[in-house]
DNA sequence: CCATGCAATGTTATAGTGTAACATCCGCGA
DNA sequence: TCGCGGATGTTACACTATAACATTGCATGG
């Protein structure tokens, strides 16, 4: 995680945006979460810090770390989760897990192919494709748990 | 779309499944639109049929149908959309189009191929797969137009 | 050094999406 | 008829996100 901050400096730097103290801390409290976490639980994490903090504070940080591939949006949770490789054209497929809440990410060259060529055999052409796959992660497979406690 | 309502009666008749007035309503006013449509959108219509509707109306109308496959839930729109082939477990692939809003059902087994294995190999097991890919469907494509006006 | 212009942040209010909890109704079988 | 369970009505609220405008702060050229 220090790690992933420290290659959000450098990709910043690099591209001449500004990885300001809040955007900063509202990476690193997405990171600090092993889970998805919702933007109204980074709000009441960083107003700990600093008193008061209004929504679009954080919704602004969250647009720029996203727009910089630093952290991606997972929809169909309404949550937010660090992106463990912003260098490459990532493009995001996750797996969530219904028992512990947990996400990781895919990024599997086959899915992305079999989409876009589905797809383009429909005459469609894919810009931003949403994989989110719920299911059950090694642990809680194992473990036969119930869903999310 | 008359024909949807029909495959949905046999289907609930078959199911012992109640397909009351308010869902019924509620299908076809998923189907009428021919766009993935909104819950407050569909509660505002139906108000002017039957005075003062409340949320729950229809959340529990939509709930119905999500259950018996008659509807799929579009999440990275917060939107539904009538599903063509409710009988076949449906798995549910979207080809979202950002420039006239309108959404088709792709359903191709060779994109669940790719991502069940694709999963299945970090040990995942994958339950609702969420696959909602936004672009360009042929129309617009071809006419170069902007984002929905 | 100051002006000034632009990006970032602060602030207030509100829009949009979804659910909890409890009351009521209605049909059906014991 | 009574009671039961599923469906609906009703109220209130939680959660997610953005619009609109004010303010700050910093780089940059005059």
């Amino acid at each position: 995680m220090a790690e992933a901050l420290e290659a959000a400096e450098r990709l910043c730097a690099r591209r001449g945006a500004r990885l300001t103290e809040i955007r900063r801390r509202v990476l690193e409290l997405v990171w600090r979460s092993h889970q998805p976490v919702g933007a109204y639980t980074i709000l009441e994490r960083l107003g700990r810090e600093r008193g008061r903090v209004a929504p679009p504070t954080v919704y602004r940080a969250l647009d720029f770390l996203i727009a910089h591939g630093l952290v991606h949006r997972i929809a169909s949770l309404n949550a937010y989760i660090g992106c463990a490789h912003p260098d490459r054209d990532h493009i995001g497929q996750f797996l969530v897990c219904s028992g512990c809440g947990s996400a990781a990410e895919l990024d599997d060259r086959r899915i992305d192919r079999a989409i876009r060529s589905g797809a383009e055999a429909a005459g469609f052409a894919v810009e931003r494709p949403v994989i989110e796959l719920a299911g059950r992660c090694p642990n809680c497979r194992e473990r036969g748990r119930d869903a999310r406690t």
